[in-house]
DNA sequence: TATAAATCTACACTTGACGTCAGGTTTGAT
DNA sequence: ATCAAACCTGACGTCAAGTGTAGATTTATA
């Protein structure tokens, strides 16, 4: 498919996704002579990827750096330790993510219980 | 305590906590004639609080409209069925993006026992 | 009292992540 | 064949979230 339809079924604009190619996060499968991208139905997965990656919060810059390790083809064993190595930091870093989003919970959960204490209160 | 131990005790800097002025997002408590800016220890847990804000995703924007939710003070009930909605609203995006996290989190180790199978499999 | 360190204001600069615009080429429909 | 729609590149613009710098003032210390 070419980058507008790509786009559309994405919703990434098309100067996003050309953003995202001088990035290195994603490239189209062919370009022939005329200049075209082409791409294909793993760029969509990728775009979804890169969405999902960023919502963590993680920058485009440390989304190149991972994006094609949820790609990679079971071809190619080299360097497949050093994959582990990085899948695993990533591993803990979203513990390490949900474990704070666990306190900041508990934090609001107080203050919930605070407020609705003071009303009451303020009710008898 | 000034601004500058104000910066070493949050790890804010203190051109940030200038901008966060700014922003409305926290004020000294006083200026006196000097125009030095004096903080309290609240000043420390705002900071602290919109660290937290941060992580989670929300602009300096939004952070500014809803930082004071945390630290009202017991008196002024007028308004606190409001601050319990917004509350509320927040706890429900924290649970959305910890079961987002918890997503993210088994693909993760989906690819990690992918590539550990793949790592046995050409040992083998 | 001098002088270095901390602070002030105001403006300019930076970076990331895009969006806009202009001018040119390719494709698709008539 | 033509002509609009889609695509290309490149340069510039923008917005958020800061950071840097200069020149002046205030405070702390020897």
């Amino acid at each position: 498919m070419k980058i507008g339809e790509l786009a559309d079924r994405t919703g990434v604009s098309h100067r996003t996704i050309h953003y995202y190619e001088r990035l290195g996060l994603l490239s189209p499968n062919q370009r022939e002579g005329t200049g075209y991208r082409y791409f294909d139905d793993e760029a969509a997965k990728r775009l979804e990827k890169i969405g999902a990656l960023k919502k963590l919060g993680l920058s485009l810059d440390e989304i190149a750096s991972v994006i094609d390790l949820y790609f990679e083809d079971a071809t190619g064993i080299r360097g497949k330790r050093k994959v582990l190595e990085i899948l695993k930091a990533q591993l803990d870093e979203t513990d390490t993510k949900i474990a704070e989003l666990r306190r900041f919970r508990s934090d609001i959960e107080a203050n919930i219980a605070r407020i609705e204490f003071l009303i009451e209160e303020a009710e008898r």
